[in-house]
DNA sequence: CGTGTCGGAGAACGGGTGTTTACTGAATGG
DNA sequence: CCATTCAGTAAACACCCGTTCTCCGACACG
C-alpha cells in the first residue's frame, strides 16, 4: 500500500480543484444559483462537456465547496476553544483568530454566508448540518468550563448556537468591510463583537439564578 | 388637489406590484442573481418589455422590494419597543410576535435573510441600511428603559445591533423550520430564542461593574 | 508490449436570455 | 372634441445556456 496515486488520479484532482476554486472565484459577485455550469470550465480552460467527469451538476459543486469552506473552520474553532486564559483574554483572542481567518479566507467565508440562507436547497441543508456540528462541539468545549457546572446540556447548546451564530456574522460583517477596504470599519466591528462576547459573558455568569 | 388619481395610474401601480409580487414569489426558490426577467413578465402575464416601464433591471426591482419588505417590519418592531410590562413578559411577546410575522410574510423575510449577503451588491446595501435604520430605532427605545442609564451611547446601539442581528436569524430560522412543516421545530426554535433573549437581558442587568 | 480505461475535446441540439425597435389604442387634459 | 401622452405589445437582435454525442490520446496494467 502507500502507493504514490497515479499519474492519472493526481491530474483528475487537480482540476477538480480548478474547478471548485474557479467556481469560489466566481461566486464573489453572483450567488450559486445564478453560477453556470459554462462560466466555470471557460475560467478552468477546459471543454464544458469536463465539468461532467467531477460533479452531476452546480449545486454538486456547491456542496463541495461547503465541505471545503467549513473544514478549514474547524481548526479555527479548536484554536478558539483550547485557549486557556480568562474570559476578557479569550474573547480578544478569538476575534483576533476570526479576523485573521477572514483576511486569509475571504472567499470561503463570503461563500458560507451567502449561501447559508441562499437559493439551492442543497447547499442550505449541507451548510446547516455542518453549523450543528460546530455547535455541538462548542458545546462540549463548554461544557468542560466551570461556569457551565449548573447548566442544563440544553442551555449549554443553547449558548454554543448562540457563540456560533454570531461567530458568522461577525465574519461576514468584517468581510462585508473589508471588500470596501475600509479598515476603521473593520476594527469597530471587530470592537463590537468583543463588547458584545464579553455582554454575553456576562450573562453566563448569571444564568443560575 | 386631493384629486382621485387617474385610472391610467392606478392601473400602471398595478402591474408594477404584480412583478413585485411575482419576483417576490419566484425568489421562494432561487437568488435574485438568478431571477430572469422574462420569467417575472411571463409570471405577470405580460410583455418582457413592458418590464423596463417599472424598472430599470432586476437589481432595481430588488431594491424596490427591500422596502416593501422592510417597511412592514417597522410596524413590527415598533409594536415590540411598546411593551410595557416586565423583562419576561417583553421577550415572550416579542418572540410572539416574530412568530407570528414569519407566518404572515414568509416571503419577506425569506427575502430578507437571503439578499442580505446575496449576489446583488445594491441589493445588499440597502438591506444593510434599513437594518441600520431599525438599529436606531431599536438602541432610542432602550436607552428610554432604567436599565441603560450608565450605559453610553456606543453600548446602547452595540446592544441594539446584537437585538437586530438575533432578530433576524431567528425569524429566518423559524421559517425553515416552516418550511418543513416542522411545528415541533418551530417551537423550539422559539425556546431557543426566549433563552439567548433572556441570557442577553441577564448580560445587560450586570453590564455596568 | 498490447489492450482497456477514462479524462477531456469538440460539435451539435433545442431552448432561454436581455434589450431595442416600431407600433397600438385607451386614458388625459386643454 | 381632438391632440397628446404613455402603458403595454409584438417581433427581431445577438448571445449564452445545459446536456448529449462521438471521438481521441495518454495513462494503467496484465
Amino acid at each position: 500500500m502507500s502507493h504514490t496515486i497515479g499519474v492519472r488520479q493526481a491530474q483528475k484532482q487537480k482540476t477538480r480543484q480548478a474547478l471548485l476554486d474557479a467556481g469560489l472565484r466566481l461566486l464573489a459577485e453572483q450567488s450559486l444559483s445564478s453560477l453556470g455550469l459554462r462560466e466555470v470550465t471557460r475560467v478552468v480552460g477546459v471543454a464544458p462537456a469536463a465539468f461532467y467527469r467531477h460533479f452531476r451538476d452546480i449545486p454538486d459543486l456547491g456542496v463541495a465547496l461547503v465541505e471545503e469552506s467549513l473544514g478549514s473552520l474547524h481548526v479555527v474553532i479548536r484554536a478558539i476553544l483550547a485557549e486557556q486564559p480568562g474570559a476578557e483574554e479569550r474573547i480578544d483572542r478569538t476575534v483576533a483568530v476570526v479576523e485573521r481567518y477572514v483576511r486569509e479566507n475571504p472567499a470561503h467565508v463570503r461563500f458560507i454566508a451567502r449561501e447559508r440562507h441562499g437559493g439551492v436547497r442543497a447547499v442550505r441543508k449541507a451548510i446547516a448540518a455542518e453549523l450543528a456540528r460546530f455547535a455541538a462541539e462548542v458545546a462540549a468545549g463548554l461544557r468542560e468550563q466551570p461556569v457551565s457546572d449548573a447548566w442544563s446540556d440544553d442551555d449549554v447548546l443553547m449558548l454554543a448556537e448562540m457563540y456560533v451564530d454570531h461567530l458568522v456574522m461577525t465574519a461576514s460583517a468584517i468581510l462585508d468591510a473589508a471588500d470596501d477596504d475600509d479598515a476603521a470599519a473593520c476594527d469597530r466591528i471587530a470592537e463590537r463583537a468583543r463588547r458584545q462576547l464579553r455582554l454575553i459573558s456576562l450573562g453566563r455568569l448569571h444564568w443560575t439564578d
